[in-house]
DNA sequence: TAAATATATTATCAAATTGTTAATGCCACT
DNA sequence: AGTGGCATTAACAATTTGATAATATATTTA
């Protein structure tokens, strides 16, 4: 279930997007202010935000602004509402990375109609991002970023994180990994995964994978 | 049977939301101030606890951190109802690990739906793990913790003790020990289990494997 | 109560499993 | 052809494990 958060000083509009959305079926928080905001994303790691231009305290660029700047936010979908003429809104939101605009008065169908087509047109990516804190994992990138340091790892050292990453203390069978990433068809020795490990654990300097004997192994911060 | 805890002060919803969630085939449980929801909590061991936030003596968010901490509830369903207004519940609420929210005025379909789609959405998660009061087994992790202490089994211990603790109370012939862990192939010296249940106990330092003489063995806290 | 039976405990050893390092072959790119 | 990075493997080290034997203790039975 894709998460949204809506912030938003007027109420009324936190109600009817909140109704609307969960009617769709997103898991919807909400804020009043641009505070409460930053930290219900952090909290909540919601799919998409939904940003208030204008509200009291923090407008919602410098929410956005903020945000972006925190590795675990870098690719949340962000849209931002302004008002009718409000021309430099625009522009200094897209500087930042706003993802859309809608101009208030909000038409609700129109609201709805977008955020489906962004979840449609991005959620390949969306599924791709693993988030956990200070280790930020980017499928599309194949990159892998530590307290906001770049990790370069081999391709196969990259998916075999990435799969144990997925589900985080879940423990993968040796055989459930060799599935997962040389397939059925490949038959490879028994040493093979160990030393991919052993990179990952070199590279990464974090002792997150933990060996189960006679099991497998499993990603745990 | 899936179990359900409800903390209100308000006698009104507890009766209402008794009466919609027996309907749908849980078994309930009331708590009308956070300190019995606590006691009761321990007792009943529910797999969704819902709390209201305001309550006298203890608020709901309270009672959700308490029990929080106890390694028997570490992943407890939890629906807070807050009132219409109230931020700084949610926040501190996403802090402490809530899984969903409700605001009041409840509309009882919401509930409901939401009620449903947790269970469907955590049931794998609830199967795999067997949760006795303090002592929690995740067949997924391969985990056993004790007092919200990890406890290091080794392979053939972890599955005799999932095997006693599956069905407490239940006393397992010494043969379906031997066809459940070993197999009907291989074949194991007489003192084999006797000496796995040693260390199980061992480790554990907690007397809850007992001998039933010339019969087998038994879990019982 | 003594003998018979069943389980507990301990130490020991072999087997299984994983960790580590370096070497090999492969491929892409120059 | 030469270089460098990558995946794999071989060879060995280190560790953990499971099983058993030997012995002690407890429980039942005669």
């Amino acid at each position: 279930m894709k998460k949204v958060l809506i912030a938003d000083d007027e109420q009324d509009i936190l109600d009817i997007l909140q109704f609307n959305l969960e009617a769709e079926g997103y898991k919807v928080e909400t804020a009043n202010n641009g505070v409460i905001a930053i930290e219900k994303a952090k909290l909540f790691q919601p799919d998409l935000i939904i940003l208030d231009v204008m509200m009291p305290g923090k407008t919602g660029i410098e929410v956005c602004s903020a945000l972006r700047l925190l590795p675990s936010f870098k690719s949340t979908l962000i849209i931002f509402l302004t008002a009718m003429s409000d021309d430099t809104a625009e522009v200094r939101g897209l500087e930042i990375g706003a993802d859309d605009y809608l101009k208030k008065p909000i038409r609700t169908k129109v609201l709805m109609s977008k955020v489906n087509s962004l979840f449609r047109r991005f959620s390949k990516e969306i599924d791709h991002n693993i988030n956990l804190g200070e280790l930020v994992i980017n499928r599309e990138n194949f990159s892998v970023r530590y307290k906001n340091e770049d990790i370069n790892l081999a391709r196969k050292e990259f998916e075999l994180l990435s799969l144990l990453a997925s589900k985080p203390s879940k423990v993968f069978l040796r055989n459930e990994i060799l599935n997962q990433i040389w397939g059925t068809e490949v038959i490879v020795g028994d040493r093979t995964i160990d030393v991919h490990i052993r990179k990952i654990r070199q590279k990464l300097n974090l002792d997150c994978i933990k060996t189960v004997k006679g099991v497998g192994y499993k990603f745990e911060l």
